[in-house]
DNA sequence: TGTACATCAGTGAACGCGCGTTCACTGATGTAC
DNA sequence: TGTACATCAGTGAACGCGCGTTCACTGATGTAC
């Protein structure tokens, strides 16, 4: 028995059922989007009638918001074990794009089209905050490893983060290290959003020559 | 009365009911996003019955269809007058940007989440075609205009791009054109989606001046 | 070990809802002669 | 100009659907003594 499963054999069966839950809800949305996400048909693919549920998750809402935590938490943990493990920025844009490879919709409930009027959980913002300090962290490396000649002269981005650097989480890292720490985020979300979306497709070229010319032009290598 | 309302009557009166429903389709949309648009509402907001839509929509996914047509329309018309009128790289940029601002859910609509199974009709694609010709044409502007020192040696995306361009619409620019054309694309749409599904709110800078550096980085300006 | 009780997973019936869509129709508008 | 006909916008009733959610319940599992 691994140490992970605690607590009572009926807390450890609950665990179970809602993870079940969960995965059958990924599965939905795997198909069909988030959209057409509904406990009914979670319920009748699990043998359950759908009342059942209410057991596990209020409603669901509930059930969307833990999905999209889980997903937000699936990407800081992949990220963060990796930049422990010695990984720099370059081999960190590798975990994100394969993290949003391997299920493109949940990269979209994450970084996708909002919901008019959806507020996401107070913990999800921790979570983002989290991201961009392991971020932040690698781009110091980045930014400190520069020679001084490869070092560009600070221009009006850099001035602006400056002031505006509540969100380095305590990170004296230079205002360089910020913004570089910010356009890998973008640029990368970008590559990927439009490659997830299909709007390379038919273009003919290979959006991972795209996706690793962009990291390229950001880690200097 | 204008050039553009030609035909019978009945045409015309038939075109501006097909306008009307669409400009409910959006304000229904901009209030609880496109997974919520429901034709009896529609119809029910116009004083019509329900099935008085389908006369002008064979269904719910048609009228969709319609209005991700008229997005894209939208947005590449207003790159083509601009880039027609004399503007830069640059100022399409800021053509690109606030027509995402001025609209968001319209932004995703093209942009944002795609619905798995769901295929964009034929023309959409040769839409997005104008779009990157547009850019390519500017992004030729650009490169053309370097001075032999600004221009950076050619990489492996460039060579990678030299041998996969089918999508540039014949135009003989230099694979560093094709390359910037791409990442302009790209890198504006990365802090788009990022600022308008609000992901940079509680951060406390400014995502104008992130967009603007990254239109100066890849302009030179 | 056995008994009495508490906890809790899951059921089935039921509610009300709004949805997309079809159909046969009415009545107004336009067309042909 | 008037009449006969065709076109077409819009209605109201109806269909079947799956949805989220509530409620009172049954029966199994765990707990206390």
């Amino acid at each position: 028995m691994v140490g992970t499963d605690a607590g009572t054999p009926r807390e450890r069966y609950r665990a179970q059922v809602q993870q079940e839950i969960k995965a059958h809800a990924w599965e939905q949305i795997r198909a069909a989007g988030a959209s057409a996400l509904s406990l009914s048909a979670i319920a009748k693919r699990m043998g359950l009638s759908g009342p059942a549920l209410y057991r596990y998750f209020a409603g669901r809402d509930e059930l969307i918001t833990a999905l999209v935590r889980d997903a937000y938490r699936s990407l800081a943990d992949a990220v963060r074990l990796r930049a422990e493990a010695g990984a720099d920025l370059a081999a960190l844009a590798q975990v994100l794009r394969r993290w949003a490879l391997d299920d493109p919709q949940r990269y979209f409930l994450v970084y996708g089209t909002p919901v008019p009027g959806y507020e996401a959980p107070r913990d999800t913002t921790s979570i983002a905050a989290e991201i961009m300090a392991v971020l932040l962290e690698a781009s110091a490396g980045v930014v400190g490893a520069a020679t001084p000649d490869d070092r560009e002269a600070p221009g009006p981005l850099e001035a602006h983060l400056a002031e505006h650097r509540s969100w380095d989480g305590g990170n004296p890292a230079p205002s360089s290290a910020l913004r570089l720490a910010l356009v890998f985020w973008t640029r990368l979300c970008g590559v990927l959003s439009l490659e997830l979306a299909g709007h390379f497709t038919g273009m003919g070229f290979d959006p991972e020559e795209l996706y690793t010319a962009e990291v390229r032009a950001l880690t200097g290598g």
